[in-house]
DNA sequence: CTGGATCCCTCACGATACTG
DNA sequence: CAGTATCGTGAGGGATCCAG
């Protein structure tokens, strides 16, 4: 229709917080970075990982994410005909911005409530945050997740633990779970052993990587709220 | 009117980013906890230092963060007859948050455009973000600003710097200046020298303090990023 | 099918006026 | 000073439609 003088709405202060804030402050936002943090995504991806979201907001914040630079869209080549979108180096910056978020919310996750999704990224994404070396000091494994027709890569080395999107080369072991119950291991409803003997999870390769897996990740029982 | 069933908006994810941003994520709440970092304040303090929030938006996210725990309203005794809301230790867990998100946001701030507020909070609060022990290993000593009415007490002990909202006891030097002008300091734009000589800073007490302040919190050549 | 654009309704935001 | 009340505007959210 015509030129889009869109005066994006700013905080007008001279202060790097409210700077950022001006980039990465509005709705959604941040909750588009957190999924990008584990990896590339095409539109529908992240289109189904943020429920509620508008399709048309999506497309509007991807092109701000854009055009500040915290974000790059790729074309993939000829067969797969897709563009994917991916964080640039200045997006990637954004890692602590979120894992402090994490670390501070964390105390408000109780029981979740019927209509919280719980989706596979914010999985991987947290446990970046809440990750605690003392706990496998000497661990050094990756493995291969299957949830809900899609594949993460977690990787533990060197006291720090690295997820991401995508297909492991190598892993000990290759769990499919969904990602419920993947919340409910990191929560310890339930043990690695129940897990599998009830098939919530189907795991191939090393029978033990299961438990020291969540040995290394799990919240311990002080960590967690008390219901409700 | 009609009883508050506020049904709040909620972005519905059993995910403790999303968590946070349902508490802080809405517009202005950041920067209402920004400015509450430095210390409590009354409504008028708050409403001056975030030009363009409405006063019943103000009003209504003091309303949610003290729902959430985040702030306390105190009622200052007698002779005052104030309310001043407050940080909770709760609240006071979000400065990893807003330094992480000063931090990134460092970057994009360019020489000011014309409508950007340079006020003090954002200042005193973007200090603890940026200060770099190295380069006074061995300073300590606590200054006073007088700017723009207010009050603020810097202290730099044992290579961490605290900044806070009031009159400090025995400070080494009592600077009288504006935002403007530590602003310009901070980037190198105009020498300790140049800004008494030229009347914008005020100083009493030792001479050689403002040097020795700005040495340690001013930002390096590099760090400032070109003009516009 | 993916990657959006368009429409439309609602509510959150932002400015101002008003009150205890 | 510390808010509440009111109201116009525009951003958010859901559904549908369209181009490659």
């Amino acid at each position: 229709m015509n030129i889009k003088t869109q005066k994006k709405r700013s905080y007008d202060q001279w202060c790097a917080i409210a700077c950022s804030l001006d980039i990465i402050g509005e709705r959604w936002t941040m909750l588009i970075v957190r999924d990008l943090l584990v990896g590339s995504k095409r539109y529908k991806d992240l289109l189904t990982g943020l429920p509620g979201i508008g399709t048309n907001l999506l497309a509007q914040r991807l092109r701000e994410l854009e055009g500040q630079g915290v974000i790059e869209r790729t074309a993939l080549p000829a067969p797969a005909s897709a563009t994917v979108y991916g964080l640039t180096e200045r997006g990637q910056g954004l890692e602590p911005v979120l894992s402090a978020l994490g670390r501070w919310g964390f105390q408000f996750l109780r029981k979740p409530k019927s209509t919280d999704a719980m989706l596979p990224d914010p999985f991987f994404v947290s446990l970046r945050a809440s990750f605690r070396a003392e706990r496998a000091p000497d661990l050094r494994e990756r493995y291969a997740f299957r949830v809900e027709g899609r594949v993460y890569e977690v990787a533990i080395a060197d006291g720090k633990i690295t997820t991401r999107d995508g297909d492991p080369t190598d892993p000990v072991a290759t769990f499919t779970v969904d990602a419920k119950t993947l919340f409910a291991l990191r929560r310890r409803e339930l043990t690695p052993k129940q897990a599998i003997a009830r098939g919530k999870v189907k795991a191939e390769g090393d029978p033990g990587a299961l438990e020291r897996f969540v040995e290394a990740t799990a919240w311990s029982k002080e960590m967690i709220a008390p219901t409700q």
